[in-house]
RNA sequence: GGGGCUGUAGCUCAGUUGGUUCAGAGUACCUGACUGUCGAUCAGGGGGUCGCGGGUUCAAGUCCCGUCAGCCCCGCCA
């Protein structure tokens, strides 16, 4: 486009042009997503956000046009101008949702050239992901990346019409406030005004989020960044999005109502999927024990069975001992396992070790109710068949048996399971969403290593009223209104009711040993505005980027986010962090030490 | 902090037990031809520090050690 010329107006996106549109004059404006040149005749697929459309550049009806056609390459950035036509029954693209028709040019400015892209916006197969990180501007072009962005948005707006429909505010927290020193660890900001003292950047607006409840906001949202500086994972980055929801004079109960309409209608109008209401809950222990996880994916059975007393019958010794020593035996039946592979069978123990297990023994039910097994000569057919019953074994079943103390077993069978169920192909492609809350997680757990009380979520989470008498005498056995929104094996959230008067918080300090003048130090403004007069309250925080996770099928939370950071920590569009001027470090009293 | 996987043209990948068919394919890119394609087609062309460093060897893309980067997991993430 010459410098002089006037832009024309678009009149509509590209994805939009359909046949009620022939005969329009039009100028649309975009991607050239490719072309293809016939030497007279030449088509070009002009893309935007909302798809394609193909231009004619036709030499006979425009030279003009058509020359400058000639020019252009992948990526450039182009307005056509000219008139809608319908397609001869023969040309009519069925992939393009603009297929019936196309439009013939008689102007077409080139807006900007561009550089050959490093990678195809088209591209069939998946790109190294580094790749796309560092090229995240042409990664987003992408339909489906594009299409992700939308539905975020969509989603986040749907949360904020139906969480203010309910009565909730939303209302911004700082990003500067004081570190925290318990849960994760803090990003530190200097102070360039105060020497030697600093921001933190909120791992959530916790106390924040309660302050305002003892204002008398009542009811609280926000979209709310979250920050922690700790190692990343597939569904983890050290910045993240919360739905992050308080009220004030609500019981548990009435949070999980509130939160259940929130993510129905959210599912509702994402995906037009009806979730059930209520959601079906689980205690903590039951998960642990069922499931090995406090984040159960229900979209398949492969439940974990108690089958101590039995295998005690048998002479396998692995069994055995462990139970003399006080462990547990406990077995998952893989329905048709029978037919797993012997490498996958053999593979079975190392992939045990790597869970974190002793290993994985099993035995095969098979097809035609004959046994089959390593460990057969140790069990026998009586302690088989009561095995089969208690398990509810059917022909073609095989039964996967993990072994070790209770407390390691759990979790060790939990992950187990997992891979089982991807083994089996069990969550396969399935669309199911099984929403559920984990309800009455403990408030205490015992340090490993010095046997201390610590907090299980925060400090702040009110124990059940029936747990209140002997709080003192069995930390471990203290429930709390605490509970977990789980979706299909994804923690999507975490809340519970706060404690709200300031005895019973005293009382939980120290028990999890943190003194008065601590509890000043960490929580001062907090516990200041209870004393004031602090409604009962709790709430919620849900991870957007995790749901939003959940409802594109995505595996991973960089697909979800704009621009996201790698395993280690780094921005390879922007190449953060860096380094940063001398003078800048001097300014906020820093200095490097090698 | 620990374990595992990956790294070869711009991109996606092949490359056997180390050896003269070991530096390749497809695609992209450039040039030319072509007036109904839509993964256009046809002809021609350019393009490589085999992640990086060291070692073994007569000889290393291939074997060994180290290192960097990306991914996954454990620890960590109230």
């Amino acid at each position: 486009m010459s410098a002089q010329a006037e832009l024309p107006r678009r009149s509509k996106y590209c994805g939009e042009f359909r046949e009620e549109h022939v005969g329009q004059e039009c100028c649309v404006m975009g991607w050239v997503h490719s072309y293809r040149d016939h030497g007279g005749i030449i088509f070009i697929d002009l893309r935007d956000r909302t798809g394609l459309v193909q231009i004619v550049a036709d030499p006979s009806n425009d030279p003009d046009a058509h020359a400058k056609a000639e020019r252009v390459r992948s990526e450039w950035v182009v307005a056509a101008v000219g008139r809608v036509r319908p397609r001869s029954e023969e040309t009519i693209n069925p992939k393009l949702d603009t297929g019936q028709v196309e439009i013939i040019t008689d102007r077409i400015e080139i807006l900007t050239e561009a550089e050959t892209p490093p990678f195809p916006v088209d591209a069939a197969e998946e790109m190294d992901e580094s790749l796309r990180l560092k090229w995240r501007f042409i990664d987003l072009r992408r339909p489906q990346m594009l299409e992700r962005l939308r539905k975020r948005h969509e989603v986040v707006l749907s949360a904020r019409n139906y969480l203010s429909e309910q009565g909730f505010w939303e209302i911004e927290t700082p990003m500067l406030i004081n570190s925290s020193p318990e849960g994760a660890r803090d990003f530190l900001v200097p102070s360039r005004m105060a020497p030697g003292h600093f921001y933190a950047l909120p791992q959530s607006p916790q106390l924040l989020k309660q302050t305002l409840m003892a204002s008398g906001v009542d009811r609280y949202f926000q979209m709310a960044r979250c920050l922690r500086d700790e190692d990343l994972r597939a569904d983890r980055q050290p910045e993240h999005t919360q739905i992050d929801i308080e009220m004030s004079f609500a019981t548990q109960e009435q949070v999980l109502e509130t939160v259940e309409g929130l993510i129905r209608h959210i599912y509702q109008e994402a995906k037009g999927i009806e979730l059930p209401e209520p959601f079906p809950r689980m205690t903590y222990a039951e998960a642990m024990l069922t499931y090995g996880s406090d984040k159960p994916d229900l979209r398949f059975g492969l439940e974990i069975q108690e089958v101590t007393d039995v295998v005690a019958k048998s002479d396998f010794r692995v069994f055995t001992e462990t139970i003399d020593k006080g462990g547990r035996v406990r077995a998952i039946n893989v329905k048709g396992g029978a037919k797993f592979s012997r490498s996958q069978l053999d593979n079975l123990q190392p992939k045990a070790r790597e869970l974190g297990g002793k290993g994985a023994a099993y035995i095969i039910y098979e097809p035609d109710g004959t046994w089959r097994s390593p460990l057969l000569k140790y069990f026998p057919e009586e302690v088989l068949e009561e095995l089969r019953e208690t398990l509810g074994g059917e022909p073609g079943d095989l039964f996967v048996f993990g072994a070790d103390d209770a407390k390691a077993l759990a979790p060790f069978l939990g992950r187990l399971r997992l891979h089982l169920a991807e083994l089996a192909g069990l969550p396969g492609e399935t669309d199911a969403v099984k929403p559920l809350w984990v309800v009455d997680f403990p408030v205490f757990e015992q340090d490993e290593e010095t046997g201390n009380w610590q907090p299980m979520h925060h400090a702040f989470t009110m124990p059940r009223p029936d747990c209140l008498d002997t709080m003192e005498d069995d930390p471990g056995a203290v429930i709390g209104q605490l509970y977990d929104l789980v979706v299909n094996g994804a923690e999507l959230g975490s809340g519970s009711i706060r404690i709200h008067d300031p005895a019973i918080q005293q009382r939980v300090f120290k028990i999890v040993g943190i003194d008065e003048e601590e509890a000043d130090r960490k929580f001062s403004y907090l516990l200041r505005a209870f004393r004031y007069g602090a409604p009962p309250h709790g709430g919620i925080a849900l991870g957007i980027d995790r749901l939003i996770m959940q409802l594109v099928g995505a595996k991973s939370i960089r697909e979800v986010i704009a621009f996201p950071k790698t395993a280690t920590g780094a921005d390879l569009l922007m190449d953060a962090p860096g380094p940063v001027d001398e003078a800048q470090l001097e300014e906020l009293h820093i200095r490097v030490v090698e």
